[in-house]
Order: C-alpha cells, then sequence, then structure tokens
DNA sequence: AAATAAATTTACACTGGGTGTAAAAATTGT
DNA sequence: ACAATTTTTACACCCAGTGTAAATTTATTT
C-alpha cells in the first residue's frame, strides 16, 4: 500500500517513532523557553520520561536533537535534479530555490515560528557551529549532484565552486530575510533580491561549464 | 624600540610568551603525529611539564591550540582596505589575495608543511567543524570592514553577500590548490584558476553596487 | 498460549573537555 | 627584604558522549 518503504509498520517500530518524537519534541520546547546550552541531556530525558543512554540512543549528537531536516533537502535537491528536462544543473537548482520560496515551502517559509527557531540558534554558540557544518555538508552533497548529473568527475572544481556559492547565497539570503522579518518589512523580497544577485554571480563565475551551459 | 606595543618585555610577559609557545609547539606535534582526538589535553599538558589547567589558561578550546592565527589574516585585509587609493573595496580585497598568492606569503603558499596541517584537521571532525567557523566568522568580520569602508550601514545586504561569496571562492580555491599537490599538479594554477573564476562571480553579483563600482 | 529469539531500554562505569575556587609559587615594585 | 600582584597548580566539579552487560519489551515459532 504505503508509499513509505521506510517504515513498517509493526508495534515495535510505531513505538520507535512515536518516542522519537516525544524526545525532539520535548528537547525542542525546553531548548526554546531555557536555551540550548541550560539545558542538560539529562533534562531533557528526565522531561521525556527516559533514559539518558535512550537521548543519545536516536540523536548522536545533542546538536541532532535541534537540526534533524537536512535530510528533507537534499531529498528535494536531488529529485529536482534528476527530473529537469536537459536545462543545467544550476539552473534546475535555482528554478527549484524560487519555487520553493515563491510556494512558501514549510522549510523555507519566513513566519514567527522558525524566526525564535533561529534566534536560538543565534543564541547558542554550540548551535551556530553545528549550523556551519551542516552547511558545508550540503555544500559538499550539492557538488556531487552537480558533477554527477553533469558527467563530471566527483569534487570537479567548477561544480565545488557552483554549489558553495550557492550555498552562500542562500545562507545570505535567509539572513537577511530573518533580518527584514525583525525589523517589519517584507522577508521575502529581501530574500529574492539577494538571492537573485547571488544566483547571477554564479551564472557568471561559471560562464561556459556544463552546469550552466546547455549541453546539446 | 619596539613596534610591538603589545608585549612590554619584563621577565613576566616573556615567561608567557615563552610558556604559551611550548605549549602550541608540544600540541602540534603531538596532534600531528597521532592526530588530535588521540591526544588529550592532558597529554600535552603532561608533554609541555605544565598543568592541565595551565593550557586552558592560554588556549580556551582544544581546537585553539591548532588555530591561532585568523587574526593575522584579519590584520592583513583592515591595512590593504586602509591603505587603497580610491579603488572599490571588493577590487581592493581581490588585489590583495592575487598578491599574498604570487608573493608566497607565508599563510597562503602551498608547500608540504601546509598540506600536512590541513590532512591533519581533515582527519579530526572537530578540527573541520572549527574551520567552518572560522570561515563564518572571518566573512562576517569582512562584512564589516567592507561596509564601512564604503560608507554603508553594518550587514548591509550587498557587502554581506560579497564577503561571503568572496570567502567561499577562497575556500575552494585553496581545497583544489592542496588537491592538486597531492596529484602532483601545480597547486598555484588550480588556486589562480578557482579563484579568479569566483572573483568574475563576485563583481557580476555585485554589479552596481559602491563595493565594485569607484564612487566618484 | 507458551517459549524462544531479537531488539530496545536501562543502569553503571568511564573518558575527556571545560570551569570555578582557593591555595601555593613566582614576579614585580618599593 | 617585604608586600602586592599575577600565574600556576591541585582539587572538585559539570556535562557530553561511549561501552557493556543486565533487564525489559516486542516479534516469531511451535
Amino acid at each position: 500500500m504505503g508509499l513509505d518503504m521506510s517504515n513498517p509498520p509493526g508495534l515495535r517500530n510505531r513505538k520507535k517513532e512515536e518516542t522519537r518524537q516525544a524526545i525532539s519534541n520535548v528537547a525542542t520546547l525546553l531548548f526554546v523557553e531555557h536555551g540550548f546550552e541550560q539545558v542538560s541531556v539529562a533534562d531533557v530525558a528526565r522531561e521525556a520520561g527516559v533514559a539518558r543512554k535512550t537521548v543519545f540512543n536516536y540523536f548522536a549528537r545533542k546538536e541532532d536533537l535541534v537540526f534533524d531536516r537536512e535530510e528533507e533537502v537534499r531529498v528535494l535537491v536531488r529529485k529536482a535534479l534528476a527530473d529537469r528536462d536537459d536545462q543545467p544543473p544550476v539552473q534546475t537548482f535555482q528554478s527549484l530555490m524560487r519555487t520553493l520560496v515563491e510556494t512558501q515551502h514549510p522549510l523555507f517559509r519566513i513566519t514567527e515560528r522558525p524566526i525564535q527557531f533561529w534566534q536560538m540558534v543565534a543564541d547558542s554558540p554550540t548551535l551556530t557551529a553545528r549550523a556551519c557544518e551542516l552547511q558545508v555538508t550540503l555544500a559538499d552533497d550539492l557538488t556531487e549532484m552537480l558533477s554527477a548529473t553533469a558527467g563530471r568527475p566527483q569534487s570537479d572544481p567548477d561544480a565545488q565552486l557552483a554549489a558553495t556559492m550557492l550555498m552562500a547565497t542562500l545562507v545570505v539570503a535567509y539572513r537577511q530575510a530573518l533580518r527584514a522579518f525583525r525589523e517589519h518589512r517584507k522577508p521575502e523580497a529581501a530574500l529574492i533580491s539577494v538571492m537573485e544577485r547571488g544566483f547571477v554571480g554564479v551564472d557568471a563565475a561559471l560562464f561556459g561549464t556544463p552546469y550552466v551551459t546547455a549541453s546539446d
């Protein structure tokens, strides 16, 4: 039946998913209220009614209690690159981002919720550091996807440059959107403005490579 | 006498600088030989003939035993931006980077030493993460320097985009240079190739802003 | 339904990074 | 030589994260 091959129901797997969610929810609540550094993993465990070890059983690092949606983004990008109709890969990626912003995709819309989430991140050196890590991980993944899509060797310099500049652009665009929101200006306008500028830059930097130029 | 206001000699200050260096040197040796994660701060302290607390007295984090030259880069950039002759700031920065590479500045030349240094970093998740952090810190500092130089408000979106894309470019360029070195190709060629591409992108992205366009 | 196999939770002990405190040792100035 | 200041040290903590083996829960087999 299901489209969800990854989770054959069964009592056991359902409970696993439930406790995982329970722990994650409790953690988020505590972190937002008291700050990431002020809440220990032991606190989270106690509040979730579970052993400390169980928390680490589900989340390798404390920071993973906060960041656990990277994979969704990766899937979106991979799918878009697979479905593209002989448009160059960088253009495909750019279109995807424009669409996600315009359609207010849950992971990209700027509302009160993400604001306080990123405020919590900004208030915690540990979380800020982890966010940096995730950014370069995503850039590396994007590098592989781009080079694979263009039939180029892994870690092709052009792909790496494209991916890193694209991620840089998105990070700055998102930061400016959050800033705009706090200052009661249109966040989407700020986001798109920076994003389009960045995209122009990427296209210029990669001009002549198969990442921005049609292959046939 | 001194150009070095920061260190009035005196027996005490001299010894401080000596022990700091001693600890740092011992640490680097141990880390390169056995790997960052395999060597504990207690090991470093013992080998340096000093108390564990003393190590943390000089270096706030274990990673700081490895990365302690960021400030030198910041100073170089600040000086170049101050000395510029009404060239737009982004161009000044780009010229500085070209010069540092061409003149084989100690912090930028690609030789056996940095290779094993960065290999050690690559082998350690902790150090890799810290390197990411430093990258965004430098980008933020560069943002401020650029916007200040152009007489714009702090955290100007254009400055932030420029700074972040510039840092992204440099990181990719340096990574490719290391890669070229390992594969017995000309590292400088690889570095410059990526760097120039990135600079073209930055100029295109920022076209029309005071960061790449002459002010008078 | 009972018994067994497999996976999960838990208690416990441990390593290592990092901090606070107060005493001991060393440096400075008079 | 003595007093004031700074640095080092020993010691006692807290917290993140890991390994292990026992206990508990779920799945499977007969």
